[in-house]
DNA sequence: GCGATCAGGT
DNA sequence: CACACCTGATCGC
């Protein structure tokens, strides 16, 4: 659970994922996602009151973000103020302080995380240097290089500081198996179930959060069936989703949940099912690790005669920590959840060894505050990495990113006895216990089973026999393919695991989102347009199909600005339409390569681009044009250059110049 | 009555 | 050992 405060070092004016308590004070707010633990304030009369006096307050999110919170009645208060910002496209906001009229400007941009639908992080860019806050994210090994936005030109940028969800930032969490290698494993087991007949039906356990909806789509997809779930209503912009999700009852794969949350039953799904008896598993997502000697074994374990436990994290792992880390390597980083067993101190110390070794550029002159870094070529976890050069003076074009360190999986945090190639293992040491075996501390293999046992009352002890091994003569002949299912992790498992773990970026990068599974882009799923329930056969949206869409920065597409222009933030201007590489950093930085973006040319991109659109307030590219031969406003100074420029962007807004310079003149 | 917090459960 | 969430009890306003 995220405990961080809300506020970041270098940039106390904006608030991120709390909005109680000091951060009622912020000029700003950002939400990652929609999961209550960083929305904590959110409803807040507090707030609410704030904002009814507000003009400039502002929540920043994802499109999806945005249509997930106001889904839900509670937050329609926020209406108004909300503004959804499009992925990977650096936009500027003005933070003003209501009293004093102090602005500072940052350039922020959403790029995915990976963690549920419309999740994000944010990177900050501004006076106090360039900041990663990462909400929860999962990214797989070698994700961070395949981020635009994170570079500048061929080399990394110069991260000061990174927030970090440190969920698994812990060695016992060393391995999770990948996003594709789960869904495949239930796959194979729903696979296995739902053949045998039509009342064989499978009932997925998942918790009241959003975040499985990509295993929805892709077993919807596999299985050419809707998923049973209890509401539609949050997906309704949401093509890509809804089109897999159903409230009719009469499908084979149910998600549905009961208010009560009554136990598992056989013959019965929460949603009642169907007046004829049903032969029901149940599949419960849990996370599953491997320490880092552990060799991995099962990916699905069956905790009872009728239901199973499936891998499922929403969070990297401690390696795909790393090796994020070791990519970005910042100067800073702030764990923002403490995995429990653990206190800050032994996170945050865990935590240095990723740091940048800072002692090495102290003496670097900086004239411009950045200094850019070449990516590593090769990720070892080791110091020789005090290659940063000046800003503009090597170009060495790094710049193929993607790919190279697939090549070499776990080099990166376990040196010599990396347990590669992994071989079927015997002990218990499936999900939901630690397993652990990093050096230091002793394994507790034992552990597994009781807390299998108490998982599921439901099924009183039996699921104990069926420990490892034997399950095999463990009842039923109903059964044949089960067992199959258990040794996955062995087989079909693993070799998927290797594989993925050589080529895993690759397939993400045709953009696929089906079955093989790239981890979703969740904002593809997205429209403008409200559809129902029934309209499945529509992928009219923005889907991966489109062609004009590097699947790295699916865009959300024009189409919504026709619709979400007018509710456009005042103080935001996109800066790039998402499709260059950083322009953002042109900004703060006089960068070298394909710098074509200075704030005020995107800023006319931008103009032409709501040209088109319809709106009362957007600039309209005359008076884009005009820029610096405005006449000054009678008794006002004469603005600066920079203040000028500012004003336009200002006026571009469409904010109201007149108010706002006025009490900004106090 | 509402919110915030905690305990307990899934 | 998780996670995200819900419920219900308690306390304070």
């Amino acid at each position: 659970m995220s405990s961080f405060a809300g506020r970041m070092k270098e940039y106390p004016n904006m608030s991120l994922d709390r909005f109680d308590r000091e951060n009622l004070h912020a000029r700003a707010y950002f939400l990652s996602h929609c999961h209550k633990d960083h929305m904590k304030g959110l409803k807040g009369p507090l707030l609410k009151r704030k904002l009814k006096f507000s003009l400039t307050v502002k929540l920043y999110c994802s499109f999806v973000t945005k249509e997930l919170l106001l889904s839900n009645p509670k937050y329609a208060f926020w209406e108004d103020h909300i503004v959804a910002l499009e992925l990977e496209s650096p936009t500027l906001i003005t933070l003003i302080d209501e009293a004093s009229g102090e602005r500072e400007e940052l350039v922020v941009t959403l790029l995915p995380a990976g963690h549920c639908p419309g999740s994000v992080m944010f990177l900050v860019e501004g006076a106090q240097g360039a900041v990663l806050y990462t909400g929860d994210f999962r990214l797989a090994k070698g994700d961070a290089s395949r981020i635009e936005l994170l570079h500048s030109g061929s080399r990394v940028k110069d991260i000061k500081s990174v927030y970090l969800d440190s969920t698994f930032y812990d060695p016992r969490f060393y391995q999770i198996p990948s996003r594709e290698t789960c869904l495949h494993a239930i796959q194979d087991l729903v696979q296995d179930w739902i053949s045998r007949s039509v009342r064989h039906t499978v009932w997925l356990n998942c918790k009241a959060a959003y975040g499985y909806e990509y295993l929805f789509t892709n077993l919807a997809n596999e299985f050419h069936t809707q998923i049973h779930v209890n509401n539609l209503d949050m997906f309704k912009k949401m093509p890509e989703i809804l089109s897999h999700v159903t409230t009719d009852r009469a499908t084979q794969i149910h998600a549905c949940r009961h208010p009560k949350g009554e136990d598992f039953l056989a013959t019965r799904l929460p949603c009642g099912g169907s007046s004829t008896p049903l032969n029901i598993i149940s599949i419960k997502p849990s996370t599953m690790w491997f320490g880092e000697r552990t060799q991995r074994t099962k990916v699905i374990v069956r905790t009872g005669a009728s239901s199973y436990r499936a891998c499922f994290s929403f969070h990297s792992s401690y390696s795909e920590i790393k090796d994020f880390l070791s990519y970005l390597q910042p100067i800073n980083i702030y764990p923002s959840v403490v995995p429990i067993g653990r206190t800050h101190a032994d996170v945050t110390e865990l935590l240095k060894s990723m740091c940048r070794d800072v002692s090495s550029s102290a003496v670097v002159y900086r004239p411009l505050g950045t200094l850019k870094r070449t990516r590593p070529e090769q990720q070892t976890h080791d110091v020789d990495r005090a290659d940063w050069l000046f800003e503009g003076a090597d170009l060495a074009p790094v710049r193929k990113r993607v790919m190279m360190q697939e090549a070499t999986p776990t080099t990166l945090t376990n040196p010599p006895d990396d347990p590669l190639p992994f071989t079927p293992l015997v002990t218990g040491d499936y999900m939901d216990c630690t397993e652990s075996n990093d050096d230091e501390e002793g394994e507790e293999g034992e552990r597994g089973g009781e807390e299998r046992d108490l998982e599921e009352g439901e099924r009183g002890g039996e699921e104990r026999d069926l420990e490892e091994g034997e399950r095999g003569d463990l009842e039923e002949g109903e059964r044949g393919g089960e067992e199959r299912d258990l040794e996955e992790g062995e087989r079909g498992g693993e070799e998927r695991d290797l594989e993925e773990g050589e080529r895993g970026g690759e397939e993400r990068d045709e953009g696929s989102v089906s079955n093989s599974g790239p981890p979703p882009r969740w904002e593809e799923f997205f429209t403008t347009e409200i559809l129902t329930d029934s309209q499945t056969s529509q992928p009219n949206s923005c889907s991966h199909t489109s062609p004009s869409h590097s699947p790295l920065t699916g865009s959300q597409t024009p189409e919504l600005f026709v619709d979400d222009f007018v509710t456009l933030p005042s103080p935001s201007i996109p800066l790039s339409a998402g499709r260059g590489p950083s322009q953002a950093d042109s900004m703060l930085i006089q960068s070298e390569d394909r710098c074509q973006g200075d704030a005020l040319t995107n800023l006319e991109a931008w103009g032409e681009e709501c040209g088109n659109h319809t709106n009362q307030s957007e600039p309209t590219e005359s008076q884009m044009s005009s820029d610096f031969d405005i006449p000054s406003t009678p008794d006002s100074d004469r603005p600066g250059p920079d203040e000028l420029s500012d004003l336009y962007r200002r006026l571009a807004a469409g904010e109201e110049v007149v108010t706002r310079t006025g009490s900004q003149s106090l």
